[in-house]
Order: C-alpha cells, then structure tokens, then sequence
RNA sequence: GUCCCCAUCGUCUAGUUGGCCUAGGACACCGCCCUUUCACGGCGGCAACAGGGGUUCGAAUCCCCUUGGGGACGCCA
C-alpha cells in the first residue's frame, strides 16, 4: 500500500508549535516510507477562516522546510462532492434530516446535563419525515449497537460503544457540509493511508470510522499524537503570549528552522540518548510507533539550546546568510564592514539565536552608542591611559594589518609596561566594543579594522580624560 | 457530569519480550577546571518510577483500584 500523509491545518489562525510538530511527523512518515505528503486547508468554517491564516500557514511550512507533494487542496472547493456524498447517504439510508429546533436541542441538552448524562441528540428525527423544502440539517444515522474498535499506531486499541454516539451533523441549515463528514470524505479521495493529526482528534475517530464504513470505504491507519503544553502545563492554544506564539514568531526570534525541528521532534519522540538530528537521520530513525502517548510541555531553554548548537556547528556561510536578517533589522548592512563569515566564527558561540548574534555583533559594523557604564567605570580609569594610549599608536605603527601582529602589540606592551594582561587587554576590549561580549582580542581588534579601533581607543582616553576632570 | 486517553528527575526523555535499574542521558540549576571579557568546552553535584493493592522467586515494567492531568461531548475544526 502506497504511504500517502496528510496535515490538514483550519486556516484560523498561525501555525503553532503543535501544529507544526504535526506536520513535522506526517512529512517525516511520509518521506522515510517514500510516500506523498498532502497539504489540504480545512476551512469548512467560513466565519473564522481567513486568507491571512492560509498564508501564515504556508509561510511557516515552507520555512521550516516541510515541503508537500500535494496540494494545497482547500475544501471550500469541494462543496459539490461533499454534496454528492451526503446524497448519498440519504438515498441509502445513513443520514436522515432533521428539522428539530435549537431551542428543542438546548433544552435536550440541559435535562441531560441534569440528569448527569452526557449530553446528546436523541434522534429525534430519525424516523420522521422531514420535507427538503423545510430549513433542516442532515445527520448520519449511527450504529445504536456494537462498538468501534480503532487500532490507533500509537495509542493502541481503543475501544468506543456506538451508544456512546450520537447522529451527529453532516450538513448544516444553510447547507456547507461539517468537519466530520468532510475529513472523512478528503482523507478516502486523497487516499490517505495514515491520518497523523493531534490527540483531541481521537473521540472523533470512532465517528468518522464509522461514515467510512456506511460508504463501504476504507478506514486509514490512525495515529494520535500527545498534546504539546505550555511551558506551565497550560494549553497551548490559549496562550496570547510566551512561548505559544506563531512558528513565524520563531523565526523572528532568531531560532534557525533545523533547531526547530530538533526540538520538535524530541517531544514525544526519541532514540536512545540522541539529542541532535539532521533531517536525514530524522526521516532514517523516525518511527510512529515509538512515538510516546504522554503529552509534553515545551521548555524554552532546551530550545535555546538546541539553537546554539546549531549556531555553533552549522555551516558559518549558512549562518551568516541567515544572520542577515537579523542585521537589517538593526539597520546594519554587513557589506560595509569586516568580512560576515569571520564575524559569524568569532562570535556564534557567544549566542544562542540570531537576534542575539546580530546584537553582539554589532560593533564590527558601527561606533556603539555608549560604554557598559559598570564595565567602563571599572575598567577605563586614568592608569589604564598610558598603555591605551601606547597601544595606539604601536597599532597605527603597523605596517601590515594582521591578527599575530596585533597580538604582539598587545602583549608587548603589557611587559614594556610590566602590566598584567588583564591590565592592558580589559581596558583595550572596553575600548574597542564599549563593553559587548566579545572573542580574543587580537581577533576582535582585527575584525573591527584599524581606523576604527584607533578612533575608539581616542575615545576611551577622552573619556578617561573627562573622568579625571570631575 | 458522561465517555475516551494519559501518568519515570522542575522539563524532554531512556527503560520496549518483568531480573543487566543501588533507574541512564539531555536541558535548567549549583560547584570546580580552562580563560585577558563573555562564551564554548571539560569534570562533578542536586534531582524521578503519583498512592494503594495484587500476580511473581523477582515489577518502573503485568493486572485492579484511588488520585491527578488532558481531551471529547457545537449547525468549530
């Protein structure tokens, strides 16, 4: 049987972490089976869905690099078949109109509440006649005996009594078919092999099993995946802020895609100790039934790191491309200063998204607004104006502008001095960066260029001058 | 309330046919080392089988109950 997953998004909204993690399995069972992936927009709901959720969708697919074979199918296209499907069902048997009131039901379902049951249609309808020509809505008629056993990849058996269902609708009074029948319809036409989708689907499924077999079709394999919480336990979908925001909040945040899906991939599922995954080893070693059936929180800070162990061990040209970005948003254009690539090497380490490596880098493109006032207290005072002062003028002694030369000029001078390297380095690097977390100096030195930094060094031994003024 | 699902460190998890588990790894946290800053890195530490019953020579692993959590119960998806 050909593999075919699909991930099947209601354009109500970005795409979130779990929804995205969604994806990110149906694609990795899809791809490591050589099967197709399908992207179809289930937006049934015309009241909530919006053009701008379908292309917040899309946008996140296609950075995270999810990319289907498929699609995007949009059921609001597909009306006519649904239709023809839910004729069918009439002619046959298995649905039958209804025309009862939403007061009649609202009141159905309070006496039931009351009595402590679980609220649901009485079937009312079900063996009256009902005129087309009468506002009404069509129900499928389920089974009232036997149960539905659904052998979930994940979850294992799951038993459901068919009492325990009610006739739920399939068409609504102003005729756009339900969720429950077109899921069922899309995923038998697409010929969907293996439906992957969120854990709250899972009381569907008995439902949606059994209009399958009222059509004589197929029932695809089921898999359930755990929920993913918030980072305090809480749902995610009702978070404003934090960390439930949009996939594309992720990207703004400076996380690279592939540490993304790392993250994403660990939550729920694992292999052995492993905790970093190239794509390639992810679509090899991923399965659906070593997938947990707990839910899982997110935590931020394994993400944070998991992004900077990308940072660090990444291509630097990649990183730096990515970086761009990043320095256009601080109005930096990184072709006017020292070469990205070696900036990116110097200074990766030393953050754990891009926002942040944008941030510490800033100094190798521009003069900093001011010092670290903590630092430049402590580390620019009046003895240090000497071998600063020395220091400039060896560096613009230099003949060539190289990184051992420079490392010589500093340390030269410390013993010329007779001066602790902490001594001259510290004030020098307050000097260079205003403070910034920075790499070795010569490096840092180098990096910056020599007019810079000499015209930074004059600056400090003002400020030093200023100081011992007051 | 009814039905369905779930339950190992604060978090993600290993543990897959019960013994190799005095429960392993990772993040976070705390020390120490490295170090001209900040980091990276290295070493070490803290920290869990929800509770109670069974089954068994032996249970984190199987069964039952309790408790706790989640989901569904819409003319939403």
């Amino acid at each position: 049987m050909a593999i075919r997953t699909r991930f099947a998004p209601s354009p109500t909204g970005y795409l979130h972490i779990g929804g995205a993690r969604t994806a990110l399995f149906s694609w990795l069972y899809a791809r490591k089976h050589g099967g197709r992936f399908v992207l179809r927009i289930e937006d049934t709901d015309l009241e909530r869905s919006t053009a701008e959720s379908v292309n917040a969708i899309l946008e996140g697919m296609t950075w995270l690099g999810l990319e289907y074979d498929e699609g995007p199918f949009y059921q609001t296209e597909r009306f006519e078949r649904y239709n023809e499907i839910i004729e069918r069902l009439l002619a046959e048997g298995h649905a039958y109109r209804c025309n009862c009131s939403r007061e009649r039901l609202d009141e159905l379902r309070e006496a039931q509440m009351a009595r402590k049951e679980k609220p649901r249609y009485d079937g009312h309808c079900r063996h009256r006649e009902v005129s087309a020509d009468e506002p009404h809505v069509i129900r499928f008629k389920n089974p009232l005996e036997g149960q539905i056993v659904i052998d979930d990849l994940i979850r294992g058996r799951v038993m459901m009594q068919n009492s325990e269902l009610d006739d739920l609708i399939i068409r609504r009074s102003d005729g756009a078919p339900t969720y429950n029948l077109t899921v069922v319809v899309d995923d038998h036409d697409m010929q969907i092999s293996h439906v992957i989708r969120g854990d709250d689907h899972l009381n569907n499924t008995p439902r949606q099993a059994n209009i399958l077999k009222a059509l004589g079709a197929n029932v695809p394999v089921y898999a359930h995946l755990p929920m993913i919480l918030a980072e305090d336990g809480a749902k995610l979908s009702k978070r404003v802020h934090g960390e439930s925001v949009s996939v594309i909040q992720y990207r703004e945040e400076g996380y690279l895609p592939e540490a993304l899906l790392n993250y994403l991939v660990r939550l729920g599922w694992s292999h052995g100790d492993q905790e970093i995954f190239t794509l390639d080893e992810m679509v090899q070693l991923f399965d659906l039934s070593e997938v947990n059936n707990s839910a899982s929180s997110i935590n931020i800070s394994k993400l944070l790191w998991l992004n900077q162990q990308y940072l660090k061990s990444s291509d630097p040209n990649y990183i730096a491309h990515q970086l761009g970005y990043h320095l256009g948003k601080l109005d930096i254009d990184p072709s006017e200063g020292p070469d990205i690539v070696a900036v990116v090497e110097a200074q990766r380490e030393r953050a754990q998204t891009l926002k942040e490596l944008a941030d510490i880098c800033q100094f190798f493109y521009r003069d900093f607004e001011g010092y670290d006032e903590k630092v430049a207290s402590k580390q620019l005072k009046a003895v240090v104006a000497e071998p600063l002062q020395l220091i400039r003028d060896k560096l613009a002694a230099l003949e060539t502008w190289e990184q051992a030369a420079i490392h010589t000029v500093i340390h030269s001078t410390a013993e010329e001095l007779d001066l602790k390297m902490g001594k001259v380095g510290m004030p020098l690097r307050v000097a260079v960066t205003g403070g910034a977390p920075s790499p070795s100096l010569d490096l840092t030195v180098y990096l910056i260029g020599r007019e810079p930094c000499l015209r930074r060094i004059e600056m400090a031994l003002d400020y030093i001058r200023q100081r011992a003024a007051q």
